[in-house]
DNA sequence: TCTAACGTTAAAGGTAACTTCAAGGTCAAG
DNA sequence: CTTGACCTTGAAGTTACCTTTAACGTTAGA
């Protein structure tokens, strides 16, 4: 099949197929005479299963350790040893994740608590200060809580562009 | 104080600080007559803010649209407002990242449980399809949780470099 | 035969939040 | 008067994941 077919049948852009071949991490792909990629059905699978691995939180770099050239033949430990660091990954965002939610809370919760007889710059120095007060002692978050972040990110920003920049015609 | 105590005090960099200046972000700064910055004691207590801010998931573009140049006086109801957001956003990265937790632990459930008679080809091609099988149609998280991801990202990754480039001396 | 749709490439652009670099100027101490 | 610590600037580099652009070749159908 050529490029076109696979991008309706994953729904990926032609552009992110050949983006994933050029870093290697799409390799199922042949050329006609005339030069046009020529996939086999199994290349589909291989594009879902990468996207599903990206929406789980890997990047396209762990991905392509992990990802054998024969679909039969996974590295089953250190296939295993990935899926594990990635959910602990996602645990330790889990506590963060609450940890800013309690703080967000507890701060709204504290701009509205102004007492009657307190003006707006008194409650603003007081709440100023709460806020402050955090002794930020929490922040000791491993490095792969942020790949996970970061790969959870561009994934979705492509799905609704709320911020997209208009360029001048 | 000049940046360099500023920067003790708060812990980050010059170039940081800088680079605050530069988008507007930090505005208490005057210049002696040699160039150098020189800052009041108060704008610890702004970059203190900021990183507070930041660790709770708010991007620099919105901090600024947020921060007023005179502490004393929020906009309180936009304040509110981006605090309820950012919570809602929080609440549903929560969801999401629930989700992608189970996907994995079942993934790792089913690879482990290989029926004993079962080949490593014929495992793998069932383990496949099962990851395959998710329907992905539970992907709609708004843009908003993505901002939230990447703001949370880059902090982090500051924090402790492990895939630090070596540049050659 | 023309046209529209499809394919090719390398290179550059975009995002967010910085850092790094080059090429200096300033200042206090010894 | 030199050394070293500190300050300045603008521009370019970093990361991950793509998209866009320009400039061009191929193919199927009317």
């Amino acid at each position: 099949m050529k490029i076109g077919e696979l991008a309706r049948q994953t729904g990926l852009t032609t552009s992110k197929i050949r983006f994933y071949e050029r870093i290697g991490l799409l390799k199922t792909v042949d050329r006609r005479s005339n030069g046009y990629r020529t996939y086999p059905p199994q290349a589909a699978l291989i594009l879902g299963l990468i996207t599903t691995a990206q929406r789980a939180g890997f990047t396209l770099d762990e991905i392509r350790t992990l990802l054998p050239s024969d679909l039969q033949h996974w590295d089953r430990d250190a296939l295993m040893d990935a899926l594990t660091r990635k959910i602990a990954d996602i645990e330790a965002l889990q506590a963060r994740l609450a940890e800013s939610k309690a703080h967000l809370l507890r701060l709204v919760e504290d701009i509205q608590a102004r007492p009657d007889d307190m003006d707006c710059a008194a409650n603003a120095h007081r709440v100023l200060t709460n806020v402050l007060m955090t002794p930020s002692e929490n922040l000791d978050v491993t490095p792969d809580d942020v790949r996970l972040l970061d790969r959870t990110d561009r994934r979705l920003s492509v799905s609704r562009g709320r911020s997209k920049k208009v360029v001048s015609p």
